[in-house]
DNA sequence: ACAAAAGTGTTGGAGATACACCCATGA
DNA sequence: TCATGGGTGTATCTCCAACACTTTTGT
């Protein structure tokens, strides 16, 4: 009968945030000098860590997240494990492994989690022990540590099929928004275009969008409605 | 920071399979007879198993399905990990746990794949540690062991999601059916009717489901058109 | 008055749905 | 000849895509 000594479980969480710029990604460094990619610059990744014994690996994604960027109260949603043998055996990361972990050798399965915020509401900070934290333009990420370019694809993906399927955007803007920018986060997450006017239509078709008795101020153009999400009306899974 | 000693990762597999008579998930059951549930039934469980320190997910999958059941060959896909602290510590299985592994209170967490195949084309094997292999009808489920009701709950959604979006039903049929035994199957996984022709109309747009120069025989009616898929032209991702 | 984004309806086409009868076979 | 499931076409409707001009504000 097959049996395994110790592994370790982590979590990872893909933290999206949009604003008028674009959709960013949640990436820390870590303090260390000794953890650099082959051009010497500071390698980044996701924020992640093992779990806890004793508790649940929801749980655990929630915890990793705050401890590591002070951001909480958001929805994370659970999307693949990686547990390729080889994905922490890496040279480039070896020596940060061997900073932090008492068994650096040791094989890591990881749980994803991806999760999204409006850059507007939230203003995450490293924990103590974290060298940085910043929000990455997606398209401007380079090489992470371990297999975090990897898991990011994949939280993309997942991303784009809930936006399609659930319309999980709600998360994403800030409690007040316009329509236009509305379009342009189904526009950039989706990475195609859509008609102004058909847009329109569809989206008075939900429920949990509600428009607000105040318009945009302090633009030079005609100034906009704006909506809000009820978060009431929304099914989360 | 966080660390853990020790906890197990193990893989459940969910094997669906088809036949005329309705949609199937493949359970086995322990030899030891001090595994019943509370009215003295022997208990039922997915196969799964703790995976090995050098072997990566998928392929964990594929060897503990095989090594229980002898059934390989199948495309697996995962779908979902489970890690509930307390996943593993109902009362109920308690002592068969403690009979198979040396670890009995170690937690596991597990990550759930799921399978289709042909009742036709597969005729599963306990293996010779193992007490039984069965097709249960999927209403006929009853308690089974841990929170694998909940996995196959989950592993159910995932079939239907994927059968709707990537017309992954190849598998689930003998290599020569019948448009007729095609409808079935998708009326059975989705729970829901479909009008004849229109059905038909559907599948005759896609390319890989091709007509054979072939037809039914021994049948008390018309013979049906036998069909069958082309596995060259299906994208498994 | 001009620039800049907001806001608004209609039409045509594609695709989905609804629906009923004849056909080939074995008993 | 009868019972059984196999096989086929058309009319309608709904949904989606395409498309252009007027409005409101600040400068």
């Amino acid at each position: 009968m097959p049996t395994n000594e110790s592994l370790h479980l982590s979590v990872d969480c893909v933290l999206f945030g949009y604003d008028d710029d674009g959709l960013k990604v949640l990436l820390i460094n870590q303090k260390e000098d000794s953890y650099r990619d082959g051009s010497g610059q500071p390698m980044s990744q996701l924020p992640g860590d093992l779990i806890l014994l004793d508790e649940g690996l929801h749980e655990a994604a929630e915890r990793v997240l705050y401890e590591l960027t002070q951001v909480q109260g958001v929805y994370l949603k659970q999307f693949h494990a990686y547990g390729d043998p080889n994905r922490v055996k890496d040279h480039k990361d070896r020596s940060w492994l061997r900073a932090v972990r008492t068994k650096p050798d040791q094989r890591v399965i990881t749980v994803g989690y991806f999760g999204l915020v409006s850059l507007h509401d939230y203003d995450p900070q490293p924990a103590s022990f974290a060298g940085g934290v910043n929000w990455i333009d997606i398209g401007d990420v380079g090489p992470l540590a371990f297999d975090h370019n990897t898991i990011l694809a994949g939280a993309i993906e997942a991303l784009q099929t809930q936006l399609e399927s659930h319309h999980i955007s709600f998360e994403l803007l800030p409690k007040k928004f316009t329509l236009s920018q509305l379009q342009q986060l189904y526009e950039t997450v989706l990475e195609k275009k859509f008609d102004k006017r058909n847009f329109r239509k569809n989206i008075k078709k939900m429920s949990h969008v509600v428009p607000l008795d105040e318009k945009q101020q302090g633009v030079t153009h005609k100034p906009a409605q704006l909506f809000s999400f009820n978060p009431d009306q929304i099914e989360h899974d």
